[in-house]
DNA sequence: AATTATGTTGACCGACCGGTCAACTAATAC
DNA sequence: GTATTAGTTGACCGGTCGGTCAACATAATT
């Protein structure tokens, strides 16, 4: 069961980091389970071992990213001890470095791997969809905490934060779909930061 | 040459509405040539008359959606006496509803066809890509006319018009975008108003 | 040593993909 | 009335898709 264990991570794992790659550089449709296999050094059946199917795969490379994310330089952004709303200064910029990178390396701009699989997937594939939606929610809670920290702090008057946060968010998808167009990462420097000046107001 | 351009205008019309709902409604991969060519009563051979491949129907598609959106809505919004900053709260509320009414009929919001398109070929597709951006170009234009107006009239103080245009613009792409993600249209009208406050600043 | 569970191999499946084509019909031009 | 062009038909192509499967290898369990 050890030496077993180990091949089993490495091949399961290195079908999901493959398959990461593939499906942020690419879109879903086109990316298929043989080229997964291929790349992964793999074979069919035994990926199919692991996954029952394409979507469970896609269930689990939307996750394992959603991780990465959350633990990676969200977190950083999130949790350090700058003041909030220069935290997301520091997120855009890391967006920003992000995409340029990908784009140096591939040529194109592969944009955000949750807003491109909602768009390609969200009216055929409910239980994609709903993965989907989970990670921006908690997304978006990310910020929420930010802005409630930015208001108790007296940084910002009171607002929604909530939808405050939400808006951010949507904000934030949307430079980078606007920049995906253009294969400019640049359009997310100069558009960035407006998103602190995003507000929505309480209800009274 | 009369009664042929007629049964010649039906059929090449009949094939674009017939993929302009489809590609809407679906993702563009997911549509097949057949299954076009079924639903608007052609033959295969026929589509290929008039259209030499896929990708030429859908630049076709973009075309014609395009030119309704600026001779539709859009350009109520925008050509209306309304208040600079009050076209954009009818817009919203036109996007809203639209998508509140395809979500009644199909069971799930198709969001914007430009957003969706432009997240799943741009990587592999630079054609389609760049029609696509020239699309959101011209949308960013009718912004920023708008912008200018409110500017000149003193409902907004100075500001950057090009830059807040393409920022609202990518907003407004990003709420459809994460409504969809929740197959919520209500995410479009709860965040919506949110888009007059959005400024970039002039760099001085 | 025998059994069982885990993982691997690659040929194979039916369905569908975008696109081609030769034959045919019908309307226009001369 | 004949030649030309525009439009239509549907069978057909090679290729790829997600997924299946029986046979096999390996390692843990008893």
């Amino acid at each position: 069961m050890m030496y077993d264990m180990k091949a089993t991570l490495d091949t399961r794992e290195r079908i999901l980091s493959t398959a990461r790659e593939l499906f942020h550089g690419n879109n879903y449709a086109d990316i298929g389970i043989k080229q997964i296999c291929d790349a992964a050094r793999v074979q069919k059946g035994s990926f199919y071992h692991f996954f029952p199917s394409k979507r469970d795969l896609a269930l689990a490379v939307i996750e394992n990213m959603a991780d990465d994310w959350a633990h990676g330089f969200v977190r950083e952004a999130f949790d350090q001890a700058l003041p909030p709303l220069e935290r997301l200064d520091y997120l855009i910029d890391a967006a920003y470095y992000w995409q340029k990178a990908a784009k140096n390396i591939e040529g194109r701009m592969p944009g955000c791997l949750f807003g491109n699989l909602v768009l390609e997937v969200s009216t055929r594939d409910d239980i994609l969809r709903a993965k989907l939606s989970a990670v921006f929610d908690k997304t978006k809670s990310r910020f929420q905490q930010t802005l409630e920290e930015a208001v108790t702090s007296g940084a910002v008057t009171p607002l929604d934060t909530e939808l405050t946060a939400e808006a951010m968010l949507a904000y934030l998808e949307g430079m980078i779909l606007l920049a995906k167009s253009r294969n400019e990462p640049e359009v997310i420097q100069r558009l960035g930061p407006a998103i602190k000046g995003i507000r929505v107001e309480l209800k009274h």
